[in-house]
DNA sequence: TATATCTCGACTATTAGGGTCGGGAAATAA
DNA sequence: TTATTTCCCGACCCTAATAGTCGAGATATA
């Protein structure tokens, strides 16, 4: 139900594995999805998608790759996540998921809960960054 | 994204309309349906559902229909949600979203954030009665 | 008995998500 | 200048899950 999308969390952990290699030159598609088991075919239209956003940056040919543009510290999980809707076209109602228009008025009682799950879920998201995630590991490898 | 699904917010507001008709005898699902926008055939197929949830019965016959079986105010939108959710087969993992194994350990650093996530949703459903729908839209009306 | 209502299982339709493919464009290296 | 490596782009396909429908049967009331 409230499951991230699998696109997302693709998204996530490439730009997770982008943090960890920060200092190591551009990082190639196929490496990525090879640290994070994600089909490169696939790979390929996120990161590509994703560099609109101006998190990350590409470089063609030999030595090749991506890198990010900025600190880990200072991307958060939500700023990904809200890029990635972008896309989906946004123009249904955020009230009761209907296109555009509420068939009941009344029942948009529902309208306020459905916005504050949404606000209470992106606090979260956008108090975590990607450092938090790269340093939550750390703690778990030892 | 985190849009919830159509059915849960139909039986969102079915129990809603029923709660609103509480003094009132069984409710016909025709009733409900025109009442709150809903396909009659579908509302059939959910209402029945809920039943199994304790929170709602049915009569048949002349002067049938579905009544609220606990008082809006013990109804929680998190019960009727967690109720709805027992039947999509609830076996993939919390964590990355695939099913029973994660393919990667290392990336379930974000297993944590999707849990909390699910946490604090689940707080602000679970702390919002079908009363208070009603008081809300009430409210709303003046 | 006639009519109104829910019941049940099977069935169909639609869509979004997830994933793939082939060929082209830039960058480097030899 | 050619070969190789990489990203780039757009079109395409597949599947599962969701949404929705249908017809015939079971009960209840009048």
């Amino acid at each position: 139900m409230l499951m991230p999308q699998k696109k997302d969390q693709y998204a996530l952990r490439a730009i997770y594995e982008l943090a960890k290699r920060k200092d190591s030159g551009p990082t190639k598609i196929s490496d990525i999805a090879e640290a994070q088991a994600i089909p490169v075919r696939f790979l390929e239209v996120i990161l590509n998608q994703l560099k609109h956003s101006g998190l990350v940056a590409s470089k063609r040919g030999f030595y090749g790759g991506y890198t990010l543009l900025k600190s880990p510290a200072e991307i958060s999980v939500g700023e990904v996540l809200r890029f990635l809707q972008k896309d989906g076209v946004e123009s249904h109602c955020a009230a009761c998921g209907t296109v555009s228009v509420c068939p009941r008025g009344e029942n948009c009682s529902l309208t306020q809960l459905w916005r504050k799950v949404r606000e209470v879920v992106f606090k979260v998201y956008d108090e975590t960054s990607m450092q938090d995630l790269l340093d939550y590991n750390e703690a778990l490898q030892k």
